[in-house]
RNA sequence: GCCCGGGUGGUGGAAUUGGUAGACACAGCGGACUUAAAAUCCGCCGCUUUCGUGAAUAGCGGGCGUACGGGUUCGAUUCCCGUCCCGGGCACCA
């Protein structure tokens, strides 16, 4: 063989067997595996191009997981395919001239062939294209099914409009408040759309990742992903109620019918209330503006600043008080309406009710203003006491057990008159101080309801899905509108509605409505007449909401999924990234389970397991430059300069040594110049190296902070590798060869078998908890082993043995050279291709060993060791113990008051 | 502001249910081989120079050390309470 490591031949050589074997085509019920399906996937990419990093780490956790667990003897399917909808590929039209189709189809070929040069176990024959049509019809068809159970239906809905392109744009795609291309000002226009009603589906979609007694809980998905989601459906249960009032609009009549609905979670708080405060939206604001020209420029100020991001939470409560007022529907006492900043519109109906006693935000407010603040429950701290930003909720919620008598004690405190406190507490008294905060809920939502004035309520955050987008390349939503019968389904025989490939966006307008053949081509499946085709396309989530079930089913082209995917699913293992956490696997789930009431599949939850693989991240160096741009430098033209704590604090170029400033890591991208491109990797030191250095520098869920200066070490292990194997040749032939038994290994051979399978249970053991950087670290400390070890006094068979091991679990992070070894050593002549080998089992019996040496501690301080034979009684260990010097030197010669002993592991001796 | 993670040598990171902190590497330093360089191989590599013993900033011994302050325990990177800092998520959600 070689006597060094050329990893382009001995990658080149390894793929093109897989490739001429299919060795990653799997099929259903494969006896070949007697431990069943294993579906581990990755989340698809974006066709964007070619492969980053990120990539690279993801399908390399997925093939890692793949070939161990193949070995293990499980039938592993890793698919793969494109998420080829959607706007770059159209932006990409507009700057190069070119369908959207062509770009996307050609960075589709480059990639895969990028993938394979990973050498990455994926079954290509189930390849997908969310592009094609035969994928397409699908989304199209479960619509037309959603559209019959209702499901899905039409309304409108609010866009961004961009009046020069004539096109609508994503929120993204505004920016202070101007269209990204035409810096034009951007309308809110209402236009009709299509919408999912994920909202019915809130309560299914919530127990799963909030309740871990539910059948279905996500216990395989991190804690934090569940929390996410948790979050967004943000179920609230309260109560929903109206303040009476008969404010009346310039035409005489009653706004809102006389009634401002309110929601709250703290019912029990309702007695405090001293104001109500509405949304600058509200009709009640819009009439008291309308009413009153001097408060009009005041509300619409209340408008400024957006309402999604977090500094909100921050920002400076303001409002303007109203000359209206409505009543309180308990007390009926007046209550004034207030204008508040900090009320959502878009949010239960847009109005809160005020109780400083017991809310943060309500408090604030009321300080500001000098609104009364009056507890319900016992304050910890007299109001005047609290400092700004001191809350009085916090302290009353440990008080609120005490809460009887309150009331009187607030008013007693208000006057000092104790007959006035008396006649304050009979206009207003509150009937419901002998309760418990949730019985105090329950009375107050039957009190409202008796009156007719309110009910519980359950309020959710999460909102219809709204899917049409008025864009070209994407799959089309299949509908007609008829000039007689209006939107009308298109016919389950006339699928799929194909989206022509050879439009080219100009950035005006969708091109859709241009292609005559599309839009005006179209038939009224009711009366036959010539109709409108919808031009509007589907949400490029739909796409990826189940890609993953088709991988299953490929080339059915009368079925969405067949069987097969009763087989696959639900999905062991999913990976992808933590930017997904939302959206994308919320969708997921929900189509899901539309799919199930369809009677597509049997199961409510698509992925049992989920792994969120870190970002991978790089420095960031920028200047301003004479143009008033921002120039982005590449990481390793500049020098850090280092501050006392370790930091960057600044940052110089190496080839004139100006500053530049350090912008701390983001993630990797071509406009900040700080991408790494995985190929030059690949090319220099192999995929091999990439692969196993991407594995060996953190744990897969950890973010990674790109730097390449070691990638070095892992290409020097390789060479190790290679070099013992050339080195060892002849001893390893033999051992391959030669009659194997143990009673005749020599002693180094029984020392090296034990240091070795006890590492391969610890790496046996990291696979399970996907660990893999301390699997590569265990794969580094067998060869270390191996090479301590001097070989001619192994016996040439647990030679051939260890080095076995060490080619098996190496395999899964390198399976080029470990392929390659396998046959030049001779092991596939004797044993099978790597690949269909069996995983290294630890040989128990290679563990144990005559004598078992413990850590001795005195007092606690750990002072030295102490070797005992293997099982020893209690008895045995604690009199070695004892015996020790350390303990006579460290125990000052006292006697033993107390021994601990840890078998197998460690003596303690208290004196 | 709230929720979820996290804080360990010069660096990436290890330590499975509390049991020898720093595995495995990178960088660095010293050495071998070589005409030289590369490659390769061997050794050292948390702090304490003023804690002891040494001529010694060598060895040996001791002490300290996992963000900080407490606690539980024979024993804490690990468990509990409090504080600070960093990262991610979010919704001023009534």
């Amino acid at each position: 063989m070689e006597s060094t490591y050329n990893h382009k031949a001995v990658e080149a050589a390894a793929q093109s067997l897989w490739s001429s074997t299919n060795a990653y085509t799997v099929v259903e019920n494969d006896p070949r595996f007697p431990k069943g399906q294993y579906y581990a996937c990755s989340m698809l990419p974006y066709p964007s191009g070619k492969l980053h990093m990120g990539h690279v780490r993801n399908y390399t956790i997925n093939d890692m997981m793949y070939r161990q667990l193949r070995m293990r003897g499980y039938n592993v399917l890793q698919p793969m395919g494109w998420d080829a909808f959607g706007l770059p590929a159209e932006n990409a039209a507009m700057k190069n001239n070119v369908p959207p189709a062509k770009w996307t189809y050609e960075n589709i070929a480059y990639m895969k062939k990028q993938m394979q040069s990973m050498g990455l176990a994926i079954d290509w024959s189930r390849e997908m294209a969310a592009c094609n049509p035969d994928y397409y019809k699908w989304n199209q068809w479960l619509f037309l099914k959603m559209l019959e159970k209702g499901i899905a239906y039409r309304k409108t809905q609010i866009v961004n409009w961009d009046p020069v392109d004539q096109t609508v744009l994503a929120n993204e795609q505004v920016i202070d408040g101007r269209g990204w291309r035409t810096g034009a000002v951007v309308e809110k226009r209402e236009i009709p759309g299509y919408y999912f009603k994920i909202t019915d589906y809130a309560q299914e979609l919530l127990d799963p990742v909030s309740n871990p007694d539910s059948p279905d809980f996500l216990k395989g998905w991190p804690d934090r992903v569940r929390a996410m989601q948790e979050n967004w459906i943000g179920k609230s249960e309260g109560v929903r109620f109206a303040f009476p009032h008969e404010i009346k609009d310039a035409n005489g009549k009653l706004i809102q019918d006389g009634k401002m609905y309110v929601f709250t979670t703290r019912a029990d708080t309702i007695m405090g209330v001293t104001f109500v405060a509405v949304a600058p939206e509200h009709p009640l604001a819009v009439w008291a503006a309308e009413s009153d020209p001097e408060l009009a420029p005041k509300i619409e100020a209340l408008k400024a600043g957006g309402t999604t991001e977090a500094e909100l939470a921050i920002k400076e409560k303001l409002g303007e008080p109203t000359k209206l007022f409505v009543t309180h529907p308990l007390t009926d006492v007046k209550v004034q309406v207030w204008v508040g900043n900090y009320v959502l519109i878009s949010y239960g109906d847009g109005a809160v009710m005020g109780v400083p006693a017991h809310d943060e935000r309500d408090f604030a407010f009321a300080q500001k203003y000098g609104i009364e603040v009056r507890p319900v429950y016992q304050l910890k701290l007299p109001i005047g006491d609290m400092m700004p930003g001191q809350h009085p909720e916090r302290d009353a919620y440990v008080e609120q057990v005490d809460a009887k008598g309150s009331w009187k004690a607030w008013y007693a405190a208000k006057t000092d008159d104790p007959l006035e406190a008396v006649a304050l507490e009979r206009i207003c008294p509150n009937p419901y101080n002998d309760l418990s905060p949730q019985k105090c809920v329950d009375a107050v939502a039957a009190d409202l309801a008796a009156k007719g004035l309110g009910a519980k309520r359950v309020t959710w955050r999460l909102r219809d899905w709204g899917i049409s987008r008025q864009r070209y390349w994407g799959t089309p939503i299949p509908i007609v509108h008829c000039d007689e019968h209006g939107a009308q389904p298109v016919p389950y025989d006339q699928l799929p509605v194909v989206l022509p490939e050879d439009c080219i966006p100009d950035g005006s307008g969708n091109p859709l409505h241009k292609h005559e053949g599309f839009h005006k081509g179209a038939t009224c499946p009711v009366c036959g007449k010539g109709a409108r085709r919808e031009t509007d396309t589907m949400d490029t989530f739909v796409d990826s909401s189940w890609y993953f079930m088709r991988y299953t089913s490929p080339g059915n082209a009368n079925a969405m999924v067949d069987e097969r995917n009763d087989y696959w699913m639900p999905m062991d293992q999913y990976i992808g990234g933590i930017e997904h956490a939302i959206l994308h696997l919320l969708y997921a789930r929900f189509w899901t389970k539309v799919m199930r009431d369809v009677g597509l599949v049997k199961f409510n939850e698509p992925f049992t397991k989920l792994l969120c693989q870190g970002m991978v991240l790089n420095h960031v160096y920028s200047r301003k430059n004479e143009k008033g741009g921002i120039e982005y430098f590449w990481p390793t033209d500049v020098e850090n300069s280092f501050g006392a704590d370790g930091r960057v604090i600044g940052a110089t170029l190496k080839s004139d040594g100006s500053t530049v400033d350090y912008g701390g890591v983001t993630t990797m991208s071509k406009s900040k110049n700080n991408g790494v491109d995985p190929q030059d990797l690949i090319e220099r030191y192999g995929a091999d190296t990439s692969r196993l250095y991407m594995m060996f520098t953190a744990p897969p869920e950890a973010t990674l902070e790109w730097n390449d200066s070691a990638v070095e070490g892992s290409w020097k292990f390789l060479r190790r590798v290679w070099a013992y194997a050339a080195k060892h040749e002849a001893a390893l032939r033999a051992g391959i060869a030669g009659p194997r038994d143990e009673s005749k290994f020599s002693d180094a051979a029984k020392n090296l078998r034990r240091e070795i399978h006890t590492t391969l249970k610890q790496i046996n053991f990291d696979f399970e908890r996907i660990q893999y950087n301390t699997v590569v670290s265990g794969c580094m400390k067998v060869l270390n082993a191996m090479e301590a070890t001097d070989a001619a006094a192994i016996t040439p068979p647990a030679l051939a043995e260890c080095f076995s091991i060490l080619l098996r679990v190496l395999y899964p992070v390198c399976p080029h050279i470990t392929q390659g070894l396998w046959r030049e050593l001779g092991y596939e002549a004797c044993c099978g291709e790597l690949l269909n080998v069996a995983w290294a089992e630890v040989d128990e019996k290679a563990l144990v060993s005559d004598t078992v040496e413990l850590v001795l501690q005195v007092n606690g301080k750990t002072r030295g060791t102490v070797v005992v034979p293997s099982g020893a009684d209690k008895a045995t260990i604690e009199a070695a113990a004892a015996a020790s010097p350390e303990v006579a030197k460290y125990g000052e010669g006292r006697a033993p008051k107390k021994i601990i002993v840890v078998p197998g592991r460690l003596v303690n001796v208290v004196v």
